[in-house]
DNA sequence: CCGCTGAATCTTTTT
DNA sequence: GATTCAGCGG
């Protein structure tokens, strides 16, 4: 990193005056006068421990971004000298744009903001040979993880089936949480993967040692293996950050947290902001206990509260809180607005998940429109949070047939498509051709007549000679191994390879010319080309996409660092999109309206959850629930349906039990469509009138006949709706450029055949999809597929 | 060695 | 329903 010494020798500058007698508040504080008091008491406490409790709506980020800026405006540091640290790229992203409004143009002057993981890159480049790694170690993402896991496991003449890598790789994860390397496991978790667990922890090691690679955990861990075990590296940046900030420090882990205490320890200059009740990656080791035991950890710690809500309604942060209120053991809030009551938190049950989809497509297409008693909301500004991301699908298939457009964030990220991974080894088999995981993942792809054996060879060669996979290659071409015309294939490969790492080597190498080489060369375009599939023109449009993003880069080393830690891929057009993405994404965001499908117990809350961790596994559900309502401004709708399928099978749900929770007096229950007589919506309401009823009562719903009816109906597969009649109305005079018999291509269902046109949307039987209703923008006349060019 | 078929497992949530 | 994987035939 050329960075390094730059900021080096202004840290070294910086020891030398210290800050603090340096002139103090020598420009003005505008900033200060938009925040409320306590806000500004954030803000203003720079020295020493502070813990911010801000919840949901309560400006954080404002508060977070603030505190910067007044660090930099008193001269408490220089902006190199602040440690930010998030959890998401999206989230440091947000931090600079927002500090850099409230400087003016400064806004690249943080190196020091990021997440734990880019940070700890940054850090551990620089050390690396003090935990035996060379400064240009790869970092493995799962894939390649869990290749090396399966590896092992054969070598250690375990039955795969009975122990999955994934249990393996899980247990090393959190582990690596928990900030225990091989030796430090406790014997506690010696029974782990039937006894072995621990002696596959130290094999895995390793072997990533010798690949000089990393796994995302070990980011962390290595830095905290440094800090302790190198104090005078520690000091280094003890001194050099001045200034800590953490966001969302209820999700820290261990591990995070002990990177964070031992960096903060000398000077205390620590400020976490959090909120407990947002607390959701348990599962991933995140520990509540770092934010209640902040000021253990920290004693004298400054606590300051957030809790003035600017974001939503009365009626919608009041369900919030009296959901939230059923967990134990919270720090406590009591979020309160200065706004409106506005809309109640309407609450709607549906016969399956497709007509849940249907009804909310028609919802959000009325409140775009304005028809539900609120100003026209368009549809960047409405979203649908669902707790698992399965749930996704039904509604993608609704809204493209109807011809709705959404967005689906944190789908497969884009760097983890079958075909970018297969790109992106192809150019760290470039950059180093010693990286035998890419070796072995693109050495018979396309195919090359080299299988397990040709490749067991080779593997033998290269272990025998304590070499990498590739110049195994070129030994076993020396000696004749490789059958047939697997060999010359194998040579071309090696030869390329070759060819391509003398490329990168040059100084000022053109890296975009040489990935469109790279892809070219080794056949691997072709072989998407000649698949006929309908997913292969995506994957071509994503390769494209590939090449498009390596422009921002100056050369291939420096695009593979950034893209094995990136997660967002905000490559989006301006038009306006319905967002659909899981509750755990929405985190941080807010929408001014917002779905929320799927309340049904065991999909939320989860029942794995549930089993696995019991009620603390169901508080976590119920922050979760806390969370989605929270991300509503203006309107929010809960719905549950009462038949899903669920692995290919038709299964009976029961209402979630939060919404037993939910207080009634903040909740409207809508009639359901399709339920004869009112259905069990009308019953629900019973409960309000009764007086003594204070939440929604599910009993009520039980009892009412539409409720019975739909769990007799329920034994093995829903019966069919009746048809919903609005759409029914044909439109002669609407013209389509298509006629009955043509083919068609669409880009999630394939090639297809036109069966019938009713004005804009066509009747298409697909070859592997089935036939669906289709708008006709969405689908391209099947002899122009191959005009997309690449 | 490749590609097809049927079976088995799978789904929480992510840097 | 979808993806992955072992087993089989070409």
């Amino acid at each position: 990193m050329n960075g390094w010494d730059e900021d080096e020798a202004f840290a070294a500058a910086a020891n030398v005056v210290p800050l603090s007698q340096r002139a103090m508040a020598t420009r003005g504080t505008p900033y200060l006068d938009e925040l409320n008091p306590a806000q500004r008491a954030a803000v203003l406490a720079l020295d020493g421990p502070v813990l911010m409790l801000a919840g949901a709506g309560t400006g954080k980020t404002k508060a977070l971004t603030a505190r910067i800026v007044h660090l930099l405006n008193q001269h408490k540091a220089r902006p190199n000298e602040i440690l930010a640290v998030t959890f998401t790229n999206k989230a440091a992203r947000e931090m600079k744009d927002r500090v850099g409004r409230l400087l003016g143009e400064v806004a690249e002057g943080m190196p020091w903001m990021g997440t734990f993981h880019s940070l700890s890159v940054k850090i551990l480049r620089r050390h690396a040979e003090l935990v035996g790694l060379k400064p240009n170690f790869t970092i493995l993402d799962t894939d390649d993880q869990l290749r090396l896991l399966k590896q092992l496991i054969l070598a250690a003449n375990i039955d795969e089936k009975r122990w999955p890598a994934r249990l393996l790789a899980s247990l090393i994860d959190g582990w690596k949480n928990r900030a225990w390397t091989p030796e430090k496991v406790p014997s506690s978790e010696a029974g782990a993967y039937n006894n072995r667990g621990t002696e596959l922890y130290a094999a895995y090691q390793d072997r990533l040692k010798t690949l000089n690679a990393t796994d995302f955990g070990d980011l962390l861990l290595h830095c905290v293996t440094i800090f302790q075990t190198h104090p005078d590296v520690l000091e280094q940046y003890q001194r050099w950050f001045r200034y800590i900030l953490v966001d969302e420090y209820q999700d820290t882990n261990v591990c995070q947290y002990l990177w964070l205490r031992l960096l903060a320890q000398s000077h205390r200059n620590i400020c976490c902001v959090g909120d407990d009740d947002q607390s959701i990656y348990g599962w991933r080791g995140a520990e509540v206990g770092n934010i209640l035991r902040f000021e253990k950890d920290f004693p004298g710690a400054q606590v300051i509260r957030l809790e003035q809500n600017y974001r939503s309604t009365g009626h919608i942060l009041a369900a919030a809180s009296g959901i939230i209120a059923r967990n134990a053991g919270r720090l406590g809030k009591t979020l309160w607005t200065a706004g409106a009551l506005g809309e109640k938190v309407r609450l709607i049950g549906h016969w399956d998940g497709e007509e849940e989809a249907r009804w909310i497509g028609e919802e959000i297409e009325a409140i775009q429109r304005g028809t539900r008693g609120m100003d026209p909301v368009d549809l960047n500004h409405q979203a649908i949070l669902v707790r698992a991301s399965h749930q996704m699908r039904a509604f993608e298939d609704r809204f493209l047939t109807i011809g709705l457009p959404y967005r689906v964030i944190g789908g497969p990220r884009f760097y983890e498509r079958q075909e970018i991974r297969d790109a992106m080894a192809y150019f760290r088999l470039a950059v180093s051709p010693d990286d035998d995981l890419a070796f072995e993942r693109v050495v018979n792809l396309p195919k090359r007549g080299l299988g397990d054996t040709a490749q067991a060879k080779i593997n033998v060669l290269a272990r025998a000679a304590g070499v990498s996979l590739l110049d195994g290659a070129r030994e076993a071409l020396a000696k004749g191994v490789i059958p047939g015309k697997g060999a010359a294939q194998l040579r071309a490969f090696v030869e390329g390879v070759d060819r391509w790492h003398a490329v990168t080597l040059h100084p000022e190498y053109d890296h975009i010319r040489l990935a469109e080489t790279i892809l070219e060369e080794s056949g691997y375009t072709e072989m998407w080309l000649n698949d006929k599939t309908p997913e292969a023109p995506g994957r071509l449009d994503n390769l494209k996409e590939l090449v498009k993003a390596l422009e921002q880069f100056d050369n291939l080393q420096g695009f593979l660092e950034h893209v094995s830690l990136i997660m967002d891929n905000e490559t989006e057009g301006a038009e306006e999109k319905v967002t659909i993405m899981t509750l755990h994404a929405a985190k941080g965001l807010e929408f001014p309206v917002v779905f929320l499908p799927g309340w049904e117990d065991g999909l939320f809350p989860s029942q794995r959850s549930m089993d696995e961790s019991g009620l603390k596994g169901l508080e976590e559900e119920r922050r979760l629930a806390y969370v989605g309502i929270t991300r509503a401004e203006r309107l929010a709708t809960i719905s549950f349906a009462s038949n899903r399928r669920v692995y290919g099978q038709w299964q009976s749900q029961l209402p979630s039990r939060f919404i037993d929770e939910l207080p009634a007096e903040h909740v409207e229950v809508l009639t359901a469509p399709g339920l004869y007589g009112g259905g069990f919506g009308a019953a629900a309401s019973v409960g309000f009138g009764s007086g003594l009823e204070e939440r929604v009562s599910k009993a009520d719903v039980y009892n009412s006949p539409g409720w019975r009816r739909l769990q007799e109906n329920s034994g093995t597969r829903p019966m069919r709706q009746p048809q919903e009649t609005r759409h029914v109305v044909i439109d002669m005079e609407a013209s389509s450029p298509y006629v009955i018999g043509d083919r068609v291509f669409h880009q999630k269902f394939g090639y297809g055949e036109i069966m019938g046109i009713e004005g804009d949307k066509l009747d298409v039987e697909f070859d592997h999809a089935g036939s669906k209703k289709v708008v006709a923008r969405w689908v391209i006349p099947a002899d122009r597929v191959d005009d997309v060019p690449f």
